[in-house]
DNA sequence: ACCTGAACACCGTTCAAGT
DNA sequence: ACCTGAACACCGTTCAAGT
């Protein structure tokens, strides 16, 4: 509510109070467009991906182009949703980066993202494969921010030697994004999670060159 | 079109050339089902899981009740579409159950069930993802072998040591299912999932004990 | 036994009319 | 500037009527 609160997401996001012109929004659009997130955010978690956007603007109380008009695409929606989570996780990684130990800063951060990941029925995990499809031109500016850090813990564990030299930054967030998805809607879902993460540390792991079957 | 070409397929299938009472289908019924069949593969190949099944019954030339007396489910469409490949991927591991290096064997098979994964636009992965996660109540007869020979070579992998101890057979399917989806729609599609599985094979391969950072 | 095609409920998207 | 609600095109699914 106080503007200090909201400060780092209204930072991130750039449209939550002011219209594209800069000038403060009226308070009704205002009100609906936090209704709408508000609402957005209980109908991913509910549904997944294909929530229904109707549903959403009626549980809002507002009618269907107004969602239009404050979102014009599914994914503009499932943004504003998942701004805060990934500003967390952005911060989590940069005080990571000033922890001694490269492996076991990677492997925290990994661990929380891959939780990232997990929520909103996979809706978090598709969106992150699909920011890493797009490379520099990733689909928001805390994506890229989150990419940044990751980078960064894995260059750093990289270099020191603890993680093997060919494991690329795109891959391995990519990785943890596909491990979500994978363990989403299994039974025992966080903990073929958690097993499937180890599974990936393990080959991230150097331990000196595995040994040859032929030459 | 002769039955021997045909025999795999309908032993996996059981329902292409006989109607649930087991008797012949009707010459017309039989020419929708192959057609409906045939422009599902080449729907799903261009949209994915999201093919439109009423395109589908369109094309070929059926109502679209049709489509639904001989498909209950969206799934059963599906896995249609994927009997035959499937079915080669399973006497290609029964194949290299024979071969001496298990852990070449292992991952031969992995790579070509990648290969799998990455067809129809990774609906063929979805589709091994919530098969592995029904666990025995499998999505088809054939999944279930598919997870056997599978589960068959890592065994053997493990046992003889190659491998580590603690890698779960459905782990291991799912994080090739995973990789698939995750290398989907990435520019470098196939190159990446090259990679991702590289790196699946260097945290399966076992190397002795991973140095200690701490005790 | 099998197919057709109309009917239904639901969806995302657009846009003229309002305030 | 912003919202409403009707209109549109499209979808999956069901089912009575046909052959």
């Amino acid at each position: 509510m106080s503007p200090v609160s909201k400060g780092v997401v209204i930072a991130l996001a750039g449209h939550e109070s002011r219209s594209r012109a800069g000038r403060p929004r009226r308070a009704d659009a205002r009100r609906n467009y936090e209704q709408l997130v508000k609402q957005a955010r209980i109908a991913f978690a509910e549904f997944g991906v294909d929530a229904s956007l109707d549903e959403i603007a009626r549980r809002a109380g507002v009618a269907g182009g107004t969602l239009y008009r404050h979102f014009p695409t599914r994914l503009d929606l499932i943004e504003a949703v998942l701004a805060e989570q990934i500003a967390e996780l952005v911060d989590l990684g940069r005080g990571l980066l000033t922890v001694e130990d490269d492996f076991d800063a990677l492997s925290t951060w990994l661990r929380a993202a891959l939780t990232h990941a997990l929520t909103y029925r996979g809706l978090a995990a598709a969106v992150m494969n699909s920011a890493l499809d797009r490379g520099n031109g990733l689909v928001s500016t805390w994506h890229a921010e989150m990419f940044e850090v990751g980078a960064a813990l894995l260059a750093r564990a990289r270099q020191s030697g603890v993680v093997v030299a060919y494991a690329d930054e795109a891959d391995v967030l990519k990785m943890v994004g596909a491990i979500a998805w994978a363990a989403q809607d299994a039974p025992d879902s966080s903990a073929q999670a958690d097993r499937l993460l180890a599974l990936l540390m393990n080959g991230l792991r150097y331990v000196g060159l595995p040994h040859q079957t032929g030459d």
